[in-house]
DNA sequence: CTGAAAGCGCTTACAG
DNA sequence: CTGAAAGCGCTTACAG
């Protein structure tokens, strides 16, 4: 068969298999009624014809896709990988094909991709995404069945969400640090995201004398002169990538890591272990997460009422916090 | 307008403008005679409705689905994120939609993908992985235009072909070694893979005494022991990720890169500005990549033979090579 | 257990 | 410039 050939149809194998397009149909769907014989026969034809069924068709005439569209923020972001998994696994064990789309870290390119995976005709969305608005979730929400994965500034009822506790992740990271001792405790981050802000807040309400550094303005220098001016010995940064990019910067001045500065991120994605030391770093149970937002997405097809979900993250222990 | 209400046809269209429906999809797409008061009715009664394009019906009866599907060997990779926004910025000019699948780093997952994204009914596909096989890419390729991105072991003829040059990528790398005086360069390498080897034979051609690493069974430590006991000053490795790994062991033992070891890595990922020392590597010029696999998608679906291209790399040094 | 008919929401000739 | 008819490849009742 090349492409040149046209593609075989329903009908083909009915005539073919010498019965009616609607017995084919109902063989193919695995209807029960359909004697041995003729399922034989059809199987047959099938075989013979190299016979796929027209999607297309099936969704116009069904009025459903068997299709969740996923959106992510970018495709450079290790930590989306266990979501995305986790919601492949639980999608496909409903019967459902899952399909990627991405925003590239553009808003505008982020918004567009959402309306055309809606336009497509997804049975469901789930964005895994903390950029887009209330009213661009509200708007999408009330064309389809919508879940949220992570922090948006706010997510309306009538969507879906699941993202994780970060004012326990926070915490976690905070106590681990004072339990190790430290005193002088610094906050560095990089974006005035819901979820920095989060971790953020929990880090000054546990904490004496908050240093806070924002390392898209030099907080990462300033940063490392107040380990050797002001005392500080250890940081919490709001993400690993963060994390990582202060002990890139420690090792170019001698600092070491953890004996002069103890480091804690959050994410634990793949850069927690390929950096040196290795990272401490608050996991979220991301695919766990993953499944949860694929339930959420089936419930509400069925139409349940949107929910929201706040996993519990834990702290894994690596070297760039202990005495290694 | 919530989602349990039926959603409006071109019928609802026609009838609230007063045309018909056959009007209403000229209208629609854009054709020429249609007169402007028409037209200004049917734009009215579209705003009115919030009615939207049905596209499976629209790709049932037009034949093609303006749809071009993406597979990837899995999601971890910051390698591919060039290749396909590349493909995507081709794609929209060309009027196309893209859509993500991915493999998860297992065979077996990855060409179900593949299926599944042609079942979908996708007008070509665009495999940006090295995982399938001849036989894989044969059978896929008879049933819709395919491209494949990378270096697998054998691509068919009837399959287009966007790779780089790993031989003049391995001379470049080997050169720059020699070039700063090292005599004794060793190749550090983790997988049996076509573009592995191309290195790696083009890597024996040029190196006296080839010293060879497989970091899956302890090479890299065997490496490190080199350095210090045969006067190994210098190592290529077949990708960043090794090169990383490399950098990060070698910290560990107080092997200082480059002073004790120069290291040059492939793929100029991410993660070489984020390693310290920053890592120079061989840089494939991704975006262009993802643009020619895209075009030669597009010239398959008009009809044309498929073809191979085979991009030119350069070299990006940063301190892993040099006197910092 | 099986088949004929109607219909999903569009586009595509074709006639006027 | 416009409309009526046929058809894309399926599924869904419905009758037998």
């Amino acid at each position: 068969m090349t492409r040149a050939e046209r593609r075989p149809t329903i009908v083909d194998v009915a005539r073919a298999a010498g019965v009616s397009k609607s017995l084919v149909s109902s063989a193919l769907r695995g209807e029960s009624g359909v004697s041995a014989a003729s399922r034989d026969a059809i199987a047959a034809a099938v075989e013979s014809l190299g016979y796929r069924s027209n999607g297309w068709a099936q969704r116009l005439v069904s009025g459903r896709s068997s299709l969740v569209g996923v959106l992510l923020t970018d495709l450079r972001n290790a930590y989306q990988t266990d979501i995305v998994n986790g919601i492949e696994d639980a999608a496909t064990a409903a019967g459902f094909e899952v399909i990627l789309s991405h925003g590239r870290r553009d808003r505008d390119v982020l918004r567009a991709r959402l309306g055309a995976l809606i336009d497509l005709g997804v049975d469901a969305v789930i964005a895994v995404t903390g950029h887009l608005s209330e009213a661009e979730l509200a708007a999408a929400g009330e064309r389809v069945p919508l879940v949220v994965v992570g922090r948006p500034e706010e997510v309306p009822q009538a969507v879906g969400w699941v993202r994780n506790d970060d004012e326990a992740g926070a915490r976690l990271a905070a106590e681990h640090l004072r339990e190790r001792g430290h005193e002088r405790i610094a906050f560095a981050f990089g974006s005035g995201r819901p979820a920095t802000l989060a971790r953020r807040d929990t880090y000054r309400d546990l904490v004496d004398e908050p240093r806070e550094f924002d390392v898209r303005e030099g907080g990462t220098a300033l940063l490392l002169d107040a380990v050797a001016d002001d005392g500080v010995s250890a940081v919490f940064a709001a993400n690993d990538r963060i994390a990582a990019q202060i002990v890139a910067e420690a090792a170019d001045r001698g600092i070491r890591v953890p004996d002069d500065l103890a480091v804690v991120g959050y994410d634990n994605t793949e850069l927690a272990t390929l950096v040196r030391p290795g990272l401490t770093s608050v996991d979220q149970p991301r695919g766990e997460m993953g499944a949860e937002a694929m339930a959420q997405a089936l419930a509400q097809l069925q139409g349940g009422a949107p929910r929201a979900f706040v996993a519990a993250p834990r702290l894994v222990e690596r070297a760039s916090s202990g005495r290694a």
